[in-house]
RNA sequence: UGGGCCGUCGACUAAUGGUAGGUCAAGUGCCUUUGGAGCACUUUGUCUAGGUUCGAAUCCUAGCGGCCCAGCCA
């Protein structure tokens, strides 16, 4: 692609697969002009870059999906920076992972860069800003300068430090590097506008002093510049045309303008944008980080975290994350999507690669008493109706079956034709069979159902007289069952907005003590002795399961991704509804 | 009650003064060896009130509602 044509976005477009669709959005609109202006000569780069002090959610992947798409759409590109200028907060552990998310979603940055790699740089400059009259030390406690920052309807006052001399700001800030200071004793702030309705503007911090090593540069430095201050020049010096953030940081726009225009560097241009939020879900690297630290989840990576890392646990793959971000848009409107949007995009996505299996979470035990005793058959199944290429497999069948324990009811509701005494349904891939009669142990429970088959309906076919049955179960042969494991997921939080609480509670008071239910004796088809870690597989009529690195030779753990869409769970509940609503 | 931003179907998002469209959800039907998938159809929307205009979701004015900002966090 040629950058500096703006008719390129039009071919790319039409070239991107459906699958990928980059639908128009403000900030799309924004380059699309400064393309037709020319005012960055046809370039576009971008930039994405997280604070390495956690993992990256599914908000993060919007960030991402905008900022390294809107580059590749129109031939520009895309940094990795490593917003590092907290020491105390930052690790190497997480600047790790999150390159590894990046990957993992699919992207490739360009250049990679640490906001510490531009220290030296941003000290000079602010030398510069001292030297014009623009910057000073100030010695004012943390306590007093939030004093004199004023309220939000109320102006700031100058501090009684703001007029030092030149030279005495330039000796003072020297010493503050040099380490002559203790920590909180001074910091060196921008002479702007004390009484700026814009809070940002009251003379914002510059540089604090912190004593402590860096996770790059160790102790060279004992001082540290702010967000506020390394940001716009960060973007600045990597000739970043559009600075892609969150809504909250509107009001920083005019000092991150201001810094640049004072240094007179290349003018990035910063363009606000709405942060996910998700239903059901929290997007919060603090509130993530309680949940781990407290033990309500397992770590950063258990499926039920919006972590990228959890997420990918669960099973979801880079492609329906994608599809997802590219189609809810980029606004500026505070939204919430639904969790049945993201569980969409995965169920599109597994629909057409996961194999299909036969698997039985909650076995109920059949006997066929007219099928031979010690015959098997190896019935041919279908490995994904969605892509004949993945061709076909065999599935033992024999005497003795487990199915699932819901497809079968001794007083079968009205609109539930799965089996029940005296009905005929069809085995998927085996026979039609009709059941019997059942056997129940000393607590009335079902232990056992007993049927006949028909011979006549091998491989599940209908038989010659045309019969028909309104009913598909699976099943697994009970001789050759894999015993496994399985994890079935719900909602981490049972209210939509998890931060909705009553008084003096807090989020985790609407944690969901139903979000794991574990199943310790699922039943598989043989084929599933030992999958690899991270495949994922449909299991028929149940959901799409990928298989967690907690198996074990011959013993698989499965995570449910999501679940299939249920009609039946739905009749179902609304039965349940207008039952309460006689009653 | 200072400043900034935002209000379009239940949710998200298009329409850039000229037919209010798409996706998800919900519902109906068809089809089906997954009550899956697919296909077809349907319901519901421009925050309010004025104004400008041949014509307003779009422009103007005034209300109303929501979100963000008083870290030496990002």
């Amino acid at each position: 692609m040629n950058p500096s044509n703006p008719q390129t976005h039009a071919a790319a477009s039409a070239q991107a697969p459906p699958t990928e669709a980059r639908p128009s959005n403000f900030v799309r609109d924004i380059i699309l002009a400064d393309l037709q202006t020319s005012k960055y000569g046809g370039r576009v780069q971008t930039r994405f870059p997280p604070e390495p002090n956690g993992y990256l959610h599914i908000g993060h992947a919007k960030a991402i999906c905008l900022d390294f798409g809107l580059a590749d759409e129109f031939g520009g590109h895309t940094n990795l920076r490593f917003d590092d200028t907290n020491p105390q907060k930052e690790e190497t552990e997480y600047v790790e992972s999150i390159m590894q998310d990046v990957k993992w979603l699919g992207f490739h940055w360009d250049g990679l860069f640490y906001a510490s790699d531009y220290f030296d740089q941003l000290y000079e400059w602010a030398v510069q800003l001292i030297k014009a009259g623009k910057a000073y030390v100030d010695d004012l406690s943390a306590d007093q300068i939030r004093e004199y920052r004023g309220t939000l309807t109320q102006p700031g006052k100058d501090s009684p430090y703001r007029n030092r001399s030149i030279e005495e700001n330039l000796n003072l800030f020297e010493r503050m590097r040099a380490g002559e200071f203790p920590d909180g004793s001074r910091v060196l702030r921008a002479k702007i506008d004390m009484a700026s309705p814009n809070l940002n503007m009251r003379d914002p911090v510059m540089y604090r002093i912190l004593h402590a090593e860096h996770h790059r540069t160790g102790n060279k430095w004992c001082i540290y510049p702010m967000y506020d201050y390394a940001h716009g020049q960060s973007d600045s010096l990597e000739k970043v045309t559009h600075s892609m953030c969150t809504l909250e940081f509107e009001d920083h726009r005019p000092l991150y303008n201001w810094f640049i225009q004072q240094l007179g560097i290349f003018p990035s241009q910063q363009i606000e944008f709405d942060r996910l939020n998700l239903t059901y879900t929290l997007l919060s690297k603090r509130k993530l980080l309680q949940l781990v630290q407290e033990g309500h989840v397992s770590g950063w990576d258990d499926p039920r975290m919006p972590t990228l890392v959890g997420i990918r646990r669960r099973g979801y793959t880079p492609e329906a994350i994608r599809n997802f971000c590219n189609s809810i848009g980029v606004s500026k409107t505070n939204g919430v999507i639904e969790l049945a949007m993201l569980e969409h995009f995965v169920r599109e996505d597994l629909n057409k690669r996961a194999p299909r299996v036969m698997a039985v979470l909650r076995p109920l035990k059949v006997v066929i008493d007219n099928y031979p005793e010690n015959q098997v058959e190896q019935m041919d199944a279908v490995n994904n109706p969605e892509d004949p290429r993945a061709g076909t497999r065999k599935v033992p069948f024999s005497r003795v079956l487990y199915i699932e324990q819901d497809d079968f009811r001794e007083n079968p509701p009205k609109q539930y034709y799965r089996l029940s005494p005296g009905r005929e349904v069809r085995l998927r891939y085996g026979y039609f069979i009709t059941c019997a009669n059942v056997v129940k142990n000393d607590k009335g429970e079902i232990v056992e159902v007993h049927c006949t088959y028909d011979p006549a309906t091998r491989g599940g076919n209908s038989p010659p007289d045309g019969r028909k049955v309104k009913a598909t179960i699976h099943w697994v042969a009970a001789a050759h069952a894999i015993d496994a494991e399985a994890r079935l997921y719900e909602t981490l939080f049972t209210k939509e907005d998890p931060n909705q609480t009553e008084a003096g509670q807090d989020f985790t008071a609407n944690l969901n003590p139903r979000s794991l239910e574990v199943i310790h004796d699922a039943r598989l088809e043989p084929s599933l002795a030992n999958p690899a870690v991270g495949e994922r597989y449909q299991f028929e009529r149940l959901g799409y399961f990928s298989v967690d690195r907690d198996s074990k030779p011959g013993r698989p753990v499965f995570n449910r991704t999501v679940a299939l869409k249920d009609t039946w769970a739905r009749i179902e509940k609304g039965a349940e509804r207008s039952q309460r609503g006689k009653g």
